[in-house]
DNA sequence: GCCTATTTGGACTGCAGAATCCAGAAAGTG
DNA sequence: CACTTTCTGGATTCTGCAGTCCAAATAGGC
């Protein structure tokens, strides 16, 4: 019938997250996008749209990853406690670079248009699940004794998940590998 | 001599600030500049150089209205721990429009470029000084019995400040007046 | 081995927006 | 009242970049 694509769609969405999540939206053109994609112009708009509409399946593919990785964490056993540590501990002892970048969504949430329904939409829908996720896994442990019964497990998710994002804040503007490690700690206290 | 100004460069300053703080660098247009500073193409140029220099002008200016806020909060008589409540409660029960613009600085910080060294310098003076006032209360608060000796003033500061930054992000997503109080008062809770 | 559908890369178009230029208007001064 | 200096608004230039067009290349089906 026809010729095949040179090229692996999902590798290349892959590589765009990379691109947007390490320049954000406006500040990524499409030579960028191209360079590190290794995917012509023309084939870039036949396979993923316009710019717009592969920044919205790259978000998609970093949400997607992001919360398969932390049902992972929370599905091997450990304590809850223990994976909170791995989370907040984790953000600590990343690189500068990992620190500058910073999280994709918490980017485009910021760097998105006011009125913007989709990216509202979807960074508002990742929140909500993965407190979900944290909910859940804190009233698991409550229910087998790793975690006392007079906490709130919903407002403790809310609590660390914005922890997790105030530290992601304060890594992007000083990557000060001390300070946030006495924050994580101080978070997790509130779980003893 | 010569014609004086028609507008009020101190003013202009202020509706810039507040155009910034909306939209963003990248998203407000010298028109957009214009129109709420109500001054011409020309006279901006000439008052406050171009663009970039305005934004950082206009930074400036935020950094200090808000500096200066905190330091008449903490000196205002109330204990640290009435302080602390009025700065994190009163994220809660800020407006829908005031959770989408969030903060100036937490939103330059990320939409800046990652070699720009200049608001670099900024938001990170700015967050070492925050913090700096709220060591300072802190430790104030300790040697008057207002916080148990056993706690690390350091180390509240860093936490208090990156939980408001991630009550920052939290509101802009998902601006649930209810959630936020809940880690409010979580936050909070480190200071008993 | 030809034919067709698809891919590919480069050239081209169109636009938005920052920065500059210019001529006229409006002070304050002597 | 004239003169100089600064201010003002509009027209203009220039640049970067998203998106489209087109001709050549390529792989598979018959």
């Amino acid at each position: 019938m026809a010729r095949s694509k040179e090229f692996d769609p999902q590798q290349a969405l892959k590589a765009a997250v990379d691109v947007f999540w390490r320049n954000g939206y406006a500040k990524t053109s499409l030579d960028d996008l191209m360079g590190e994609m290794n995917v012509g112009r023309q084939s870039l708009y036949d396979t993923f749209g316009d710019k717009r509409t592969l920044y919205l399946s790259a978000l998609g593919e970093y949400r997607d990853a992001t919360q398969a990785a932390m049902r992972r964490l929370f599905d091997s056993g450990h304590s809850v406690r223990e994976c909170f540590a791995a989370l907040l501990l984790g953000i600590c002892n990343e690189s500068r670079a990992d620190h500058e970048r910073g999280c994709l969504l918490l980017s485009a949430n910021l760097e998105r248009n006011a009125d913007d329904k989709d990216i509202a939409a979807l960074v508002r829908g990742n929140q909500a699940e993965v407190e979900r996720i944290f909910e859940e896994a804190l009233r698991t442990a409550q229910q087998t004794g790793g975690l006392a019964p007079d906490k709130d497990p919903a407002a403790l998710a809310s609590f660390l998940l914005a922890t997790i994002q105030g530290m992601r804040q304060a890594a992007r503007a000083a990557s000060n590998r001390a300070a946030l490690e006495r924050t994580a700690r101080i978070a997790l206290s509130t779980l003893d």
